[in-house]
RNA sequence: GGUGGGAUACCCAAGUGGCCAACGGGGGCAGACUGUAAAUCUGCUGGGGCAACCCUUCGGUGGUUCGAAUCCGCCUCCCACCA
């Protein structure tokens, strides 16, 4: 496989491929750029999607440019929504940041990486020079990008700032000299912007990839943390392992092609497999691929003992029995469920109990059971994945 | 600038003086069935209490009333139409 062909694999759309060839051929490390926001500092494996392909760059030996969108954040995004961003503080930039580097660096290589803030070059413009930039876009090519006409079509209101979103990020591209932009599906007028920022400028046009949104565990919504349909970087093994599982067949198809690159015939082939095998491979190369391999194996194994042969897990938390009584008198199981600490509530605790789902050393239970200090653990399970234990 | 409409729980949305912790739908959680999938059926979905019951909640605030999400005053924000 060339390099384009490489580089072609997982992607939307690439403006485009004679002219990332010709840059290819420069044989120097070409400059890579990823624009990331401040605001949400939790990563989900929907932007590993974007990510994936940097390191593939870097892996290749080019350079990864981030920038740390601090001053664009204040303008607000437009992207599908109407309202504006609060303003953020320097302490609440540079925490998101670090925070955002941190998870972004279990993808990419640190070695191969450059991160500026764009507050550096857009703070310091003059009115003169922001003008000057405005005057480069008109109202009718901004109107052409996709979510500014439907808002304007459905009399939703667009501020007249969100204007300068777009032209700010492409100015960025101008700063520092990208030879390509990286970004989703839902930038490609932005990194638009960015080609013809440049020329004006007199540079080399950035070649604009964008990568295909990854929907969401709903199955419907493009994957966010909002929505609440996500994988975060920052989710343990197990809930990764757990959410894989949780997604319905159809989407499995879409996540291989979308985070693996497979290909069509590949997607044939594992169509011909039992539909859970295929799913329990997905969920540990994810696994693998935010955690790592060997976290991935163990998952799988904890699965199936949990899941497939409904044994108990290897590990569960411990509680003494001292922090839920606080002498050894008996105790009413409201009192241990409420007192454990694992439920939001002691209402949600008796909702659970009422509802059948909780068991004691696999008995299930009912409100009315009172219990000694025990002789030896109970293994107490609520639902299909909470186990802790109650130690003597 | 003028006129009219609106703000209800995670989201949409009903409710116009007590029967309202607030209809219904979505989402979420649990149970059954399963492959912790989907689909389907059932239940639950503010907090505390074993319970009777109590507390907090319908944009903010101040009133009226025995009693307010509901009526009145002021404030904030949003939308539509006209200019």
């Amino acid at each position: 496989m060339n390099v384009i062909e490489q580089i072609r694999r997982g992607t939307d759309t690439i403006l485009s491929e004679e002219e990332l060839e010709k840059k290819l051929q420069k044989n120097r490390p070409l400059r890579i750029k990823l624009g990331a926001d401040p605001t949400k500092p939790d990563l989900t494996l929907g932007h590993t999607v974007v990510l994936q392909k940097l390191r593939q760059f870097q892996d290749l030996g080019h350079t990864a440019v981030l920038i740390i969108g601090d001053f664009t954040a204040r303008i607000g995004d437009p992207s599908g929504k109407s309202a504006t961003r609060p303003e953020l503080t320097k302490e609440e930039v540079a925490e998101n940041a670090k925070t955002y580097i941190d998870q972004v660096y279990r993808i990419l290589d640190p070695a191969k990486t450059e991160i500026h803030y764009n507050s550096e070059w857009l703070a310091p413009l003059t009115f003169e020079e922001t003008l000057n930039l405005l005057r480069k876009m008109t109202v009718a090519r901004m109107l052409e990008r996709d979510d500014f006409s439907k808002r304007y079509k459905s009399q939703t209101p667009i501020s007249v700032v969100e204007f300068v979103y777009p032209l700010s990020q492409g100015y960025d591209s101008v700063v520092l000299k990208a030879d390509v932009e990286l970004g989703g599906t839902d930038q490609l007028f932005n990194l638009l912007v960015g080609r013809q920022l440049q020329k004006d400028d007199g540079q080399e046009e950035q070649v604009v990839i964008t990568l295909p949104l990854l929907v969401g565990l709903d199955g419907v919504n493009k994957m966010s943390k909002s929505l609440g349909n996500y994988i975060g970087l920052n989710d343990s093994p197990k809930e990764v392992f757990g959410k894989v599982m949780s997604i319905s067949d159809e989407l499995m198809w879409n996540y291989w092609t979308v985070l693996f690159y497979k290909s069509d015939a590949e997607i044939e082939t594992m169509k011909r497999e039992h539909p859970m095998k295929v799913k329990k491979s997905l969920a540990v190369a994810v696994t693998a691929r935010i955690h790592d391999p060997s976290a991935g194996e163990h998952e799988l194994q904890q699965f199936e003992q949990v899941f497939s042969k409904g044994q108990l897990p290897s590990e569960m938390d411990e509680i003494p029995w001292s922090t839920i009584a606080n002498d050894s008198h008996s105790m009413g199981i409201m009192d241990i469920l409420g007192n454990s600490g694992k439920f939001p509530s002691r209402k949600e605790a008796k909702r659970l109990l009422q509802q059948g789902a909780v068991k004691i050393n696999g008995e299930k239970v009912d409100t009315g059971l009172v219990v000694g200090k025990p002789a030896k653990e109970l293994i107490v399970q609520a639902g299909k994945r909470l186990f802790f234990k109650v130690l003597p």
